[in-house]
DNA sequence: TTGTACGCGTTATCAC
DNA sequence: GTGATAACGCGTACAA
């Protein structure tokens, strides 16, 4: 209860008449003690009460296990799905993750991964993209990016490219003749623009026209409504009766989309075709089950810390062979076929 | 790029020929130093390009810094947002966080916070609700539990009662005249069985017959559904005709009885008032918003920080006077009035 | 205002 | 198989 101070392995040498190096040893190399006197320790640290101390031990060798962690927020699935199968991973590789979220400043941001290096993680993970790959690529220890631009550093991304083609495809196989993605503007060095391209790419080799909608979404729920709302009159009065497939950037935005759907006519016109991307637990629980290319976060997540770990270790051996070339490894997606498309037609 | 040793307060002093108890004051009392002094430390702090070490100060100074966190998961929109603004008080208060996802498994969970010890955590904050809280408050740092049961331990949580209170209030101000609850079985010590205490203690208040609809949810959506299903059933039956107010748990399951509603009859129906719990964005970006109880995340979060961080303070005093008993503080509800209870009637 | 000497709790190196 | 002893990098009396 008290403030008793901690027991160390002075007092469990003193207890035991061992010395301190053979405590320590009792935790490094057990083999190298005889089982009877394993067994005196592990009764001194019982009676004891022993707690090890990480901290003295990081001291003393170097190494921290320690993972830091940028993230841009939690208040989308996607991210706190991706952080929950990082820390998850604690279970196989016996890492600990220091978690930061990111706040969209570039200084404070690096004022995070300073407080990060200075508590000597080995590792960083980073899906915030305010810092630019090139300076991140100058920290002294190994980093992968997740769904964010890196051209400089290591990643792991979704095969976004394929999820637009796949996400056409669908739509074309639905004998939509109007096929639409909806999405925000953003740079060619994001991994998500992938999508656009995949998309694209699938209706020129169909010989039919991509037709793009870019708008600034993603900042609220409400903020999005008079967007779409004005796309969808756009649709109705453009392309009244025929087939309309939409591809649109996140399930959420899909949903969105659904729901003014709904608002207008009570239901999913028999022209309109939707798809969405990230399989979010939204495109379940809508008002009807949307089609959507899900993201495999657990494999993204798995693959990023492992590729990290790889990296660590390669740093600890007498000779590293650090990476001459950033490697950027992909997920595929894998698509989910639900109501917004297959209608009983 | 290489393997340089770091800089250590040893380099800084040799090249600027002080000794190290100067540098280490120039970080913790510059105010000593001679401004003429500091200038020419800060400039071989640059020239040398040096790195802080925390480790190495919480050896010597015994100050991790370090909270530790149990989070039961982040799949639940709550749970990731108390994370979110756990995470965000950094700025506040400049703790640094590791985090566990607490796997429902005791033992496993009792791992964790062997290791959280083992790197000197201050404090813990605990959402996860497999370890009882006797266990936890023998356990030699301050604890502050969210949500979850508390006897023994200090908490921070939502006034369940009155949200339950409030939501019942809300749908007999819309003349409602079957009151409904739907919630899952839970034990007494948990907070949220305040919900169903005040739901109740209102309707008995106002001579109205409380009903009860307790099911195991939260599983998933799919099992969900048959559940809310057959209470839908039940209650078009029974109440055909009469005004039904229905307090619902959580906003995701508010939102899988909305859609059962709009599958069954393409809207929500004249004598259906709905009221979810959380302030969810599915309450928000469902086919109708949903009127909701909220939970004051942000607050919940921020007090169960600043709790810690007294109790934590208090600790490091010469004297400490630790808590004779656990503090528990209540953060009030918010209510908001949405489609699904504000009809033009 | 600045320096000396030691402690924090562990691991690593070398002896025995 | 076991034990001295010296690191690891910083903070803090105490002394000057």
């Amino acid at each position: 209860m008290g403030n008793k101070k901690k027991v160390t392995f002075d007092d469990i040498a003193k207890y035991t008449h061992f010395s301190k190096t053979t405590i320590s040893r009792y935790f490094n190399h057990p083999d190298s003690l005889t089982l009877e006197n394993q067994q005196i320790i592990s009764d001194a640290l019982e009676k004891l009460n022993y707690q090890e101390n990480k901290v003295a031990r990081i001291l003393a060798n170097g190494k921290t296990e320690f993972i830091g962690v940028i993230i841009p927020d939690l208040y989308h699935h996607f991210f706190s799905e991706v952080l929950n199968r990082i820390l998850s991973t604690y279970e196989t590789f016996g890492y600990k993750f220091l978690v930061f979220i990111g706040n969209e400043h570039e200084d404070t941001e690096r004022q995070y991964i300073q407080e990060l290096l200075s508590y000597q993680i080995e590792g960083m993970i980073i899906m915030s993209h305010t810092i630019p790959s090139l300076e991140l690529s100058a920290l002294p220890i190994p980093i992968v990016a997740i769904e964010r631009e890196d051209q400089h550093i290591s990643s792991i991304n979704t095969d976004n490219y394929m999820g637009g083609y796949q996400a056409a495809a669908l739509l074309a196989g639905h004998d939509c003749d109007v096929l639409i993605h909806i999405n925000s503007p953003m740079d060619v060095h994001i991994p998500a623009y992938g999508r656009i391209q995949g998309f694209t790419d699938f209706c020129k080799e169909q010989s039919l026209e991509p037709l793009l909608y870019l708008r600034d979404f993603g900042r609220a729920y409400d903020s999005d409504l008079p967007l779409l709302s004005e796309i969808i009159e756009e649709l109705d009065l453009t392309y009244a009766g025929r087939r309309k497939g939409i591809f649109i950037s996140n399930d959420t935005l899909a949903n969105t989309f659904l729901n003014l759907l709904f608002r207008k006519y009570g239901c999913l016109p028999k022209d309109y075709y939707l798809v969405g991307f990230d399989n979010s637990p939204i495109s379940r629980e809508s008002v009807l089950s949307i089609s959507t290319i899900g993201q495999q976060i657990d494999q993204l997540a798995y693959e990023a810390v492992q590729l990290l770990v790889e990296q660590m270790n390669e740093r600890k051996k007498r000779r590293p062979a650090p990476l001459k070339e950033p490697v950027h490894k992909v997920i595929p997606p894998v698509m989910f076929r639900r109501e917004t498309t297959e209608k009983s037609e």
